[in-house]
DNA sequence: CAAACAAACTAACACTGTTAAGATTCCCTA
DNA sequence: TAGGGAATCTTAACAGTGTTAGTTTGTTTG
């Protein structure tokens, strides 16, 4: 009897290439950045001829999409780690410094899930973009729990694009470097991040 | 006598290369998306050897740099289109509608001008990120003009960078297609954009 | 045990960015 | 006005990329 992982990824020469891929995938992309990132090499560190990735993946952004996957995993874990016990506001404002958080100890992680053609691939898969929505479904529970009134007077269903868009927008400009906490008087990136949520969250 | 368009791009066989190469990167830049962008493409495009490029650019970055810079023109140009004549809060709305706008009609030129290692590159060549923060100094100059009461209590400095981060955070979820104005009952973009803009401005 | 089949390998294709070496062409000065 | 030097462009080549075709290996099943 074989320990199948997680669904019928039955891995038969070489054990679970499919697996190792991605992850093999993900450490060069976190170490060494998207550059990096070729086929040849993934299969390289692997020790795996480099045709051998396409018995698993149709192609490379393919094999990308699958990484994104697994790093919109990751992604949720962060946000709810920071939520986790907190109620309220505070919950709302936990999401998103999970989300920063992420961002910022995985930034190329980040930017290739923020891609384009990675999406787009989502869907021809049939895998509903809803993947990626993991974060934005948290946000709207966080949003339910605490109602911003000073933001959803009128049109309540605004919100969630609206800090959707603020919480993102700071995840971008701060993996970058288009802002700096140094320029505000901050010495570190948390504080900064927990003086700018707070405030646009009105805590 | 030679007329010195710029600085001292003097023109030898081909007339003007080096600006050539840079309209033709455009081009294809916009019509057929940054996969198409190579410099053997550029330079064919033009009718010029596979080589010649390199007589004008280091290499492939150094060209998309000088790509930004010129996209960062008609950035601050489009921002400033659409605030010109108006005062007040609704300049900085204008600003804001400008900068939305620009990155919806040239999504492939904003992704790339948001790109890490173009910036990097800006500070090898000496030239301060500055040119990339003209978007940010009208920013800046918009905040001046309409304080906002609502977030400036305390901190005003912190205007700034939430500003910055929900406008630049709306741009790419709309042109990733997180976000569509369809899901919050808009028809167009614009009327979305231009809702969301004055929610969180407040006007 | 043999047939069937998935998974991996070898070899090749067209393409990429980039460089070296040589040929033009222009400008400036002697 | 002739010529030297520098800027510009071309041809040819290199290493590396994604991807595919054809073949071999190992595993599973009849």
């Amino acid at each position: 009897m074989r320990t199948n992982e997680e669904k019928d990824a039955s891995g038969y020469h070489h054990g679970d290439l499919r697996r190792a891929l991605i992850g093999s995938a993900i450490n060069i992309l976190e170490s060494e950045g998207e550059a990096a990132l070729t086929m040849r090499r993934i299969a390289r560190d692997i020790g795996v001829s480099q045709a051998a990735p396409y018995s698993h993946f149709k192609n490379k952004r393919d094999l990308l999409t699958a990484v994104c996957i697994e790093g919109t995993v990751w992604f949720g874990d962060s946000m709810k780690a920071q939520a986790a016990g907190k109620q309220g506001l505070e919950y709302l404002a936990g999401l998103a410094i999970g989300h920063v958080q992420f961002a910022l100890e995985h930034p190329a992680l980040f930017r290739l899930m923020s891609t384009r053609d990675v999406s787009e691939s989502l869907d021809e898969q049939g895998n509903l973009p809803e993947i990626f929505n993991e974060g934005y479904q948290l946000m709207l529970s966080g949003l339910a729990a605490a109602p911003l009134e000073h933001l959803g007077a009128n049109e309540p269903q605004l919100d969630a694009p609206i800090a959707w868009a603020q919480i993102y927008g700071l995840s971008n400009l701060l993996i970058e470097g288009r802002v700096t906490p140094e320029t505000y008087g901050f010495n570190n990136v948390a504080q900064f991040v927990d003086a700018l949520v707070r405030r646009f969250l009105r805590l």
